[in-house]
DNA sequence: AAATATGTTGAGCTTGGCTCAGCAATCGAG
DNA sequence: CTCGATTGCTGAGCCAAGCTCAACATATTT
């Protein structure tokens, strides 16, 4: 195993990998940073915006928001405090639990969002431009697979 | 760019690559956390163990682990800090250049980078294991690709 | 010899997480 | 219908892993 054998492709596919997602995040980021949206904001718009499966969406509780980001909801309230103080988030009351809080995206919100996805389009497509489109698909492909096994897997 | 075309296979590819690392790292990290190693200890020493382009590699003074870490001197002194209190690295003195910290590997230190390796190899291999192997190399090449005319590339 | 440059580190800040404790509101048993 | 337990959020304060700025010792250049 110390050697640099020959056959590990897979080790090889995540170093790549990890390259990869490192400069398209970096990138990603400096080009959003000009908007004051920070990586842990833009996580937590893009999931307040695309709720799955809650009810009417773009309206979410704090606790919600948390688990989906996975992060403590005491991080949650934090994330949250400084969206709203950039005004692109609302916190309301929620009419049928005065103890939670509801989050909605304000017009701001929605813009920086309308924003976040360009950007991250933008770089994706600058970043596998390269790479020909029937590649592209096979490439999705196989990360699809790999992601489907492992939702399956034990080890979770 | 506003509409969620059908042609932003990028974006999507982004998206995908993204949840892969994620999960890996996750694992990974899981998996080396019993050795006592965090992450930033264990890119610390890979990147001191295979010094390419290093003379005799394994030694290296710690400004340019640094810059091959791609964080500020400042930081890889902490870094090493915790290294050596681990037993994993020693400081030892420059001969050539007595302002300098010359970096090695002890016995310990290479028998973390030998489960790290390990770690990384059984991850990988567990992850693309459902990915067959020559998907796997498609994938490899187009990682590959795009990986060069990034670096090539006017935005770096 | 003096001025300047380089290698490392101390002090202290920032980001983005965490836990623990506490308060307000709700729910469930009796 | 009241009272204890539970739930949703947040204040206070901690941690990890980065950062900058400035100090200090040593090297290099003039």
């Amino acid at each position: 195993m110390t050697s640099p054998g020959p056959a590990d492709t897979a080790a090889e596919l995540a170093d790549a990998l990890t390259r990869a997602m490192k400069r398209i995040r970096r990138r990603t980021m400096q080009r959003l940073e000009p908007y004051g949206i920070t990586p842990a904001q833009g996580r937590a718009l893009r999931t307040l915006a695309h709720a799955p499966g809650c009810e009417s969406a773009e309206t979410m509780r704090l606790s919600e928001l948390a688990e989906r980001l996975r992060i403590a909801p005491r991080s949650a309230t934090t994330v949250v405090d400084a969206l709203e103080e950039a005004g692109l988030v609302a916190r309301t009351p929620d009419p049928a639990d005065r103890r939670a809080v509801r989050l909605v995206l304000t017009a701001a919100g929605h813009g920086a969002l309308e924003r976040i996805s360009q950007v991250r389009h933008e770089v994706a497509q600058e970043y596998f431009g390269p790479v020909s489109a029937a590649e592209q698909d096979a490439l999705l492909r196989a990360l699809r697979r790999a992601e489907e096994a492992y939702e399956a897997g034990p080890t979770r």
